[in-house]
Formats: C-alpha cells, sequence, structure tokens
DNA sequence: ATGAAAGCGCTAACAA
DNA sequence: TTGTTAGCGCTTTCAT
C-alpha cells in the first residue's frame, strides 16, 4: 500500500505537504493540491487509519455484541445501527457471542482496536474480566441488562409486554396458560416471566394452574420439546404464551408439524413480531416491539455521546413500550 | 487508558520489559513477567492495536460487505463468517451498502483501517473507484460477481437452480409459468434467468407463454404488484417461480392475503429456503442452497489465503449446488 | 506556501 | 535478564 512519503516522493514536495493537500488545507496551493490529488490517485494511495489513530484521530469502529445475527429481531438491530453508524460517519464491527468467554474475547478486541464505543446485548453471566474491561471503555446496553455494568441501557418494557398478553388469555377465560420463556438469568427473562406472573395477581386468577417452562438462552428445542409434553399431559394447558422469539419460531413449527391447530387445539401468543407470523396458520397473536426504533434511538443517543466525549456510564435508561396485536390464535377455551 | 510506559513506570522496569512480559517472551524471568502482569491488570492495560498495527502487525479485521442482513440468507452468512472469523482470531467489520455509493464509502474505509482482506456480495453496477481499491486490496466476492473484479468468487449454481424449479413445474405439466426475478444488472439474477429460460428449450417446451418480471435488487415491493397483476390476467398463469428470496416472502405475503391458495389457484416455487417456508399453506416447494455452508468455505479460503499471503486475486471459482425440496405448493394445473 | 522535525505506542535489533 | 534506540505513517508545531 501507498505511503504519503511515497506520493511526496513522486509529486515531489515533502510529506507534510500532502498530508495538508489531502485534508484540503487552506495553505497549500491549488496548484500543488491538484498535483498530489492527481499521484495519491495514480498510487491508490488510502490514508491509513491505524497511523491516524496514533496521533489522536479516533476510530470510526461502533462494536456491536450480538448473541444471534440470524434472529430477525437482532438483524433488525443490526440493520438500524449500522444505517445509524453509517449515516455519522462509523462503521459496525458485528460480534456474535452466545458464552461469556467469546464474549470476553470480543470485546478485549474490540477495546485493543480502540474502537470508538461498544454497543452490548450481554451474556448471561458475563465474566469479571467482561465487567472490569467495559467499565473503563465507552459502551452501551440494548435490551437485556447487567447491572455491574455502569452504563445506560436501552430496552423494551418486558415485564409489561408479557403481562398484556397474558391478561389478554385471562380476558378470553384461560386459566391453565403455560409460560414457555427464556433463561431467567437475563434481565429479559426474569421480567418477562414476572409480567405472566403479574397478570394473574392483577385478574385475581389462581396461579395454580398456570405452568412455567425456561430454557437456556439463545436455543430453542426445549421449547419444541415442552410443548409436546404439555400437549400430551391428561390436562393440557388450553393457552400458550411465549417469552422468545426463538421460542415462538421452534412452537410455530412443531405445531405445524404435529397437525396441532390454534385456536381449536390451543390459543397462542407468541412474543416476537417476524413478518411470518402473520400468516402461520390463523395469524398469530403476537407481542410487538419497536426495535427497529429502540436501536436507532440507542445508536443516537450514543454516537452523541462518544461524540462530545461525554460520559456514558450515567445510568441513563430508556424502557420502549410492546403492543399486542391481535390475530387468530387467540379465542375463547372450549367449555 | 493506559499505555505500556504507564505499566513500566509503575512496574519500575523499562517498556520493553513490558511489551516481552506481556508477550510471554522466555528471557523475561518468572518474577518480573508476574509483576508487570499484575501492574497491567491494576491499570486496565489493553495492548493498542492499532500502534502494533504500525509495527507491521496485521489487523483482525475482516471486512462483510452485505446488501442486506434482514434477509435470512445474508444473516446465515454472517453469522457462518464470524464463527469462520471468530475461531480464526479474526473478527467481523459489517457494512450493510444497498448501492454503490455507500458501498465504495465503505471499502474506502476498511481499506483505510488496513483490514485484513474484505469479503464482499457487490451491489449491481459498483463504482470504478471500488473497482481500483478492491483490486490492489485482498478481497473475494460471494454469490454475486462483478466480472471487473480480478478475485476469487464463491457462489451457487444459480442457473442450474432455477432450471431445476422450472423443469419441476414443466414436468407436472404447467406451460403458463411467471418468473418474478431479481434485476438483471446482476449476475445472479441474469444467471436464474438464464436457467428458467433453458428449462424451456431442454424440455421442448414453446417458451411463448412464459411470463418475466424482473426487478431492483434488494427490493421486493415490486413482486407483490406483479403477481398480482399477473393473476387478474384474462389467462393467468398456472405457475409461478421466484428468483430472489424477499421476491418470495413478498409474494407468500401477499397471496396469503388475498386468499389465494396453491396449488389450488397456483403452483409455486419459492426461491430460498427460509424455515418458515415449511409452514407457508402446504408447505412451499423450494430451491434450497447450501448457504452456510458456502460461506465457511468461502471464509476458510480467504483466512487461509490471507495468512499464508497468498493473492486472492487468482480468479479462483467455486460453485455451490441447489437442490429442490418439493413441498404441497406445485401440482398438476387443473385442466 | 512549504519543509523539517517531533512524537503518538509499540516491537525488535542491538547493547550491555 | 534487561535496557536503549530506531522507526512504522501520520499530523502538527515551528521554522523558513
Amino acid at each position: 500500500m501507498a505511503t504519503a512519503r511515497e506520493v511526496a516522493e513522486k509529486a515531489g514536495v515533502s510529506v507534510s505537504t500532502v498530508g495538508r493537500a489531502l485534508a484540503d488545507d487552506p495553505r497549500i496551493s491549488a496548484k500543488t493540491k491538484s498535483r498530489v490529488r492527481e499521484v495519491a490517485g495514480q498510487l491508490g494511495y488510502v490514508g491509513n487509519l491505524p497511523a491516524r489513530q496514533m496521533r489522536g484521530a479516533k476510530s470510526n469502529l461502533i462494536g456491536l455484541m450480538l448473541p444471534d445475527i440470524r434472529n430477525y429481531f437482532y438483524a433488525t438491530i443490526a440493520e438500524a445501527l449500522s444505517e445509524c453508524c453509517s449515516s455519522n460517519g462509523y462503521q459496525l464491527a458485528l460480534s456474535i457471542a452466545n458464552d461469556p468467554e467469546t464474549e470476553a474475547r470480543h470485546v478485549t478486541e474490540l477495546i485493543s482496536a480502540r474502537a470508538a464505543g461498544i454497543v452490548i446485548v450481554p451474556t448471561a453471566n458475563p465474566k469479571r474480566e467482561t465487567r472490569d474491561l467495559l467499565n473503563n471503555f465507552p459502551h452501551v446496553q440494548l435490551l437485556r441488562r447487567v447491572n455491574s455494568y455502569k452504563s445506560a441501557w436501552f430496552g423494551i418494557n418486558d415485564e409489561d409486554c408479557l403481562c398484556e398478553g397474558t391478561k389478554h388469555l385471562l380476558n378470553l377465560g384461560h386459566q391453565r396458560i403455560a409460560y414457555i420463556g427464556g433463561s431467567r438469568d437475563l434481565s429479559t427473562g426474569n421480567a418477562r416471566r414476572a409480567g405472566f406472573r403479574r397478570a394473574f395477581t392483577e385478574m385475581g386468577v389462581d396461579f395454580d394452574n398456570a405452568i412455567e417452562v425456561f430454557g437456556p438462552p439463545s436455543s430453542a428445542q426445549y421449547g419444541a420439546t415442552a410443548v409436546i409434553d404439555l400437549l400430551n399431559r391428561p390436562e393440557p394447558p388450553t393457552a400458550l404464551i411465549t417469552g422468545t422469539i426463538r421460542v415462538t419460531q421452534a412452537i410455530l413449527e412443531i405445531l405445524h408439524q404435529r397437525g396441532v391447530s390454534a385456536p381449536e387445539d390451543i390459543s397462542i401468543v407468541g412474543f416476537g413480531d417476524n413478518p411470518e407470523f402473520k400468516w402461520w396458520g390463523p395469524g398469530l397473536t403476537t407481542i410487538c416491539m419497536p426495535i427497529e426504533d429502540l436501536a436507532t434511538t440507542c445508536g443516537l443517543w450514543f454516537l452523541h455521546h462518544i461524540e462530545s466525549e461525554k460520559p456514558t456510564n450515567l445510568l441513563h435508561s430508556s424502557l420502549a413500550n410492546a403492543s399486542l396485536t391481535i390475530r387468530g390464535s387467540t379465542a375463547p377455551p372450549l367449555k
């Protein structure tokens, strides 16, 4: 790769003139500028960012740490954030980490590269190392929240989401409702489960008939297994509500495979709003989250704080509200 | 951020001793090593990659340029490549670029950052600038192919894909078949269309009854519009085959919305193998691509070539074969 | 309007 | 076993 010195030699000027010409410094004559640019173009010169960073230039890299990019939910976040970064001169570095070790490694690498900042959807039980690293580096938490990270958080009102979905089922007259959710090691899993329970309390319905199933984060096989088990019970639940998108997908697939239909055999409220949920069977009643908006808000807030050198560790938190979209998969239970 | 010099001062040694201790150089005594590590830990020291790069260290950044991360197809590529990079000590920088300008900007930035290399799914009509840049930088093309890029290419056998899908319809007895595909400015769009045509030739069926509709890349609205138009014709096609995943999705949604059912009203072969295609209506007959495998193969090949400093501009090309999965959405036409 | 030189943080060749 | 020094490519004083 050509360096500024090579350009300088070929153009018959000094290195500093090259730097100034390319930076469009007013002190350089138009004639010199155009010649330098000419030569730079010929040589395919592209400024060396690492060298610039050593001179104090900040990196344009924003690290994004996600558990799973194949999940439409996270893909939407990546897209929104990428757009946000891109239009502000930044570049997204995507790290996919499902476990604390990989997470620690990627965080270290991003910090080593002196990225401008990190947007992270944390894993369930992060290593202390990760925490110490992040707490001394500009970052923001998205969706999931780890209390020991001293940083801002942008998430959705998980508890209300599930409370509303569950109330919809209770209002229809269901009592034996199953909740299949994500790991309680995650802030999201915990809050969603709390919302499920709160619905019963607030509606004054006995919780004894409720069923709760939890699984590891970013896996969904347990969801399919669980739903089959539930349907094989002597008294199967009359309704089902899910707590993660992956579980929703797994369940839709297994129910279709087994010929179980909603709402006749069981009513279903699905967590998440993938486009295909519209046309599953009679249309899936879903909990829809303004995820694109959340990601953009988070991105703008973060970039603004980075650029104005404001601290990002000020425990700011922003809650987005989800809404229930009622389709054909929920109906009153058969008497 | 703490520097090696600060660590050196606090540990009472020289900068080079710090560097060597942290690199586990055998010449440094165990005692010194542990003290240096101790101090480094206290100060939260993380080596400065930009500075190392100036000393010849190579970046661990692999740029991935995609048109659309929300497309499950591309998300799968990102996931596979991320995994591949991650397990080889690299890090993925994701750039989403749909148009030549954004593409040029991102390529410049990646090169400026002196990334280790770029994996690119090129846009339809890239700028000359992008071409000149890439041709002097390690890169590899994925899926789409631009002839003026002097580089290896990993893709699928698009022509055979569509030929096979079309033949399936012809074999069932369809003649009035519509093809709704992607832009012919793309190598993929072109090849798929050629496959559609070849099927008629090879089966000896008159092409006059066939219908072809093309649209811009990474948009799908035209697909939904086109399918409605087609169905409103006095003699609507009896079968439909799509040429992009986005179009497939758009069509499934609009058909569901309008109450058009397959295969009664029309037979459908969908391009792509999203999980939800299994349970659209009677199950969608699809063209499945070994995309994960393709991405991993591409990643391994590329990383290997980068590491062994082999040139990546050797016009290597690798074709993966797709297969047809027959489900309920295709049947013989009603007489 | 341009050049010379210092220095960012690090590694490696050379000294000791 | 450790320290000293030069230099990677760039920007930015300070000089001219």
